[in-house]
DNA sequence: GAAAAACCTAGGGTAAACCCTCAATTTTAA
DNA sequence: TTAAAATTGAGGGTTTACCCTAGGTTTTTC
């Protein structure tokens, strides 16, 4: 019986890559491929699932609260989470959601099928940079405890104009200017996507927005 | 006689997967994968190389960079960039300097062994949404023409450290605390960043940062 | 081993970003 | 259809970022 897989990845060539790897493997079998995070449930609706290797950066809804929400409706499924960001925040939080494991994007073919044939056992896989970042962060012994990834709140139709314009360098005036709206309420925004995004000025809002695709 | 291809990109797991799935063609064989730029061209002076899958955001040394300097040694060589972005800057730099075509990382294995067929028969090939964009960029026929990829000037040590900070969201006072400077010391490394990365504020320098990779 | 280049350091002045409070109108959803 | 959320915008102030210029120091380069 083999290992029936979904991958959840967006970018479709990256998927197709690891397909062909797994399906050269007489116990894996690639059923599907989702390339955003709302497909992933409707996929399960209708195919069963084994393991999930899941992209922690989805457009739409992102891999933590994919394996969130998958976990509630089919606890049976194990989900390895795949990253290209060597983030304890990232690494914390998906494990806390039921991840089995976490593997990096700049790791090889082998330690893939490791990764794959541990989760299967009922073990766990960790990167052995993830390991580290983990270790790193216990030590640290997390003076913001809570403070990691508060789940991005919903950021509405204008802030998501206001917050493309700013990460293509405008400033606020020129923001104001494009969308034939006044420099307090673009400054609004602004304010608003700063708290919603717990950033501390602009440079963290560039971050974030990039590192979570909010603009895709 | 099989095409050989030489794979470059950062994240193992993908250039794995792409080696998967072109293996698996008969006419095709993988002889090697880089990890960075700088290596490309350590590899093709012990390797024949027929064809290079390039990364457009290598850290070390950039897509566009290798690119130029590949073709100078070895102007037989045939170029197929890959980018995970679709910027018309990225585009029109690599072109320019010698590649036969340019894939997005979220098309398909279909197409990618697609792009591989034209390019042997010395055509050239394009995702559709690329050429859309490099349409899209001659219709506007080139405002600041020559303002598009400025290859990025060295960037110092103390720019480094400078630049991490404010990726950070660190403000230039604290990290004047940190690296026990002057906050004026801060500013003009500051500057220097925004001229050598052509970015008008922070917003552009966090979003170029993280582009091309500057802190690997 | 001296000239040239690159780097690190900083000052003064201006522009932009950020903060807090408050409130009217419009849109969305229960 | 009403309560909640989103968009709009104001006053008034503080902090931070950005621009131009320039001296001293290290590192190349010939």
């Amino acid at each position: 019986m083999k290992t029936k897989i979904l991958i959840a990845d967006d970018h479709s060539m990256f998927a197709d890559g690891i397909a062909s790897i797994l399906n050269e493997q007489e116990n894996l079998e690639v059923i599907g491929k989702c390339i955003d995070g709302l497909s992933v449930e409707g996929f399960l609706e209708n195919n069963e699932v084994d393991l999930i290797l899941l992209d922690v950066n989805l457009p739409g809804k992102n891999g933590i609260e994919v394996c969130k929400d998958v976990l509630k409706v089919y606890p049976k499924i194990h989900i390895l989470a795949i990253s290209m960001h060597n983030q304890e925040s990232y690494v914390s939080e998906i494990l806390k959601n039921g991840a089995k494991g976490y593997i990096l994007k700049n790791t090889g073919r082998d330690e893939l099928l490791q990764a794959i044939s541990s989760i299967q056992n009922g073990e766990t896989f960790f990167s052995k940079d993830v390991t580290e970042t983990i270790m790193r962060g216990l030590m640290n012994e997390r003076k913001a405890s809570n403070a990691n990834i508060k789940l991005i709140p919903k950021i509405t139709r204008r802030e998501k104009e206001v917050l493309k314009l700013i990460v293509q360098e405008h400033t606020t005036q020129e923001i104001a200017d494009k969308l034939y709206i006044a420099l307090k309420t673009v400054e609004s925004h602004r304010s608003s996507l700063l708290a919603k995004l717990n950033a501390r000025n602009t440079a963290g809002l560039v971050r974030i927005t990039i590192e979570n695709k909010l603009l895709d």
